[in-house]
DNA sequence: TGTACATCAGTGAACGCGCGTTCACTGATGTAC
DNA sequence: TGTACATCAGTGAACGCGCGTTCACTGATGTAC
């Protein structure tokens, strides 16, 4: 995203890279206005280079370009979460781990983050977008987690869907108020952390 | 906030009426669109049934209108957490009836919900207008709870104020994800809250 | 190897819209005499 | 009791702005012959 710089034009059959540039302008305007509204079509033109027409060869118009940002958001987020938990059989351990996956990309991507979570979901969900489902996906991978330390008897659970509901919401809760406020004097990160897993995941301290 | 009556004209002296009805006007389209930046001047205006012209006698600008909501929305907020626990003694079911009114708030006005707690807070707090102090504020008051709890021997909290933020951000997960997520299938309003109070206020269960 | 041409990536000007804000104003209400 | 007048509550028209979107276009790039 160089504002500046005259961009030269893409060569024959790789019309498709100006899809990704605007993809990635939209995503760092949305990252730092920390506003959905304030990526709009001509903000991202400018943030690319292009003028503002040239986006419609790509997408078919403002929405479908937040749409395109919120899909990638997902698939970088449960990615991480995904990879964070690979190769870690203790089953506390991996529930520890998946909470701090879910807590690093909220500090690392706040805006990014509120774009999954912090809009309401519309009363039936667009069979092509379904954003209801994309949240549950996410939130099924913290209540397997938490199901394996119950089934391991390291949680004293005996009610995984319901503990990991509380689970979220703290994670959430901790994610969004942590960026809203950065001068509340938050405790230490690893202690808030303990706090919730092993409050909530009925897990007794190590 | 009746868009087709016209508009009685307010007799003399009673021009600050007015500004009460732009309040509630701001307040009401505020908590139906859900969108701060829905509470634009001129729909305010609309609302009321003047003029867009005619909010300027009252207010400087339109985001004196979204500060008058939120300072209107803080004092109603406060006032309730403070009426839900007066008169009970018993430090427990303070803490769990201060906790349920959060939670009540939030879920009769998300959106009023929301913009006090939802938005980043500026760098540095205006002198006139402390954000900062004022979600802290409502913290203390649970911060309080826990204290007494503690103090009591009912919780076996160590760090009432490292727990009471543990609440808080289960708390305000909660509220916000219940709103944005209707359809997901929640546990039942009382065990959530159950699961909050005993696990984080390290409160046994009754 | 040269050239005419189709295609593709991207442009510039223009549209109508709602916005915040300003300005000069109007007309009902109350008050002084 | 009547009337001139100041005050007050609120208006209508206009401004410049950025927006999303449309339209006809341009000019470089590759290709067919």
């Amino acid at each position: 995203m160089d504002e500046s710089a005259a961009r030269t034009r893409n060569r024959r059959g790789e019309g498709g890279r100006l899809r990704a540039d605007i993809l990635a302008a939209a995503t760092a305007l949305l990252e730092e206005t920390g506003s959905e509204e304030a990526v709009t079509l001509r903000a991202v033109a400018r943030g690319v280079g292009i003028a503002a027409p040239s986006i419609y060869a790509h997408f078919p118009d403002r929405t479908a370009i937040v749409d395109a940002v919120v899909d990638q958001t997902f698939h970088d987020f449960t990615a991480l979460l995904r990879q964070a938990v690979a190769d870690e059989s203790d089953p506390a351990e991996r529930l520890r781990r998946g909470c701090a996956a879910y807590l690093e990309f909220a500090e690392t991507h706040p805006q990014r983050y509120r774009i999954l979570f912090d809009r309401r979901e519309p009363a039936e969900d667009d069979p092509d977008r379904p954003i209801a489902s994309i949240r549950k996906e996410s939130f099924e991978f913290l209540a397997d987690a938490v199901r394996r330390c119950a089934d391991a008897g390291v949680s004293a659970s005996t009610d995984p869907f319901g503990d990991a509901t509380a689970i979220w919401v703290a994670l959430h809760g901790y994610a969004t108020l942590r960026a809203n406020m950065p001068r509340f004097p938050w405790p230490p990160h690893d202690a808030t952390l303990d706090r919730i897993v092993h409050g909530l995941a009925r897990i007794a301290p190590r």
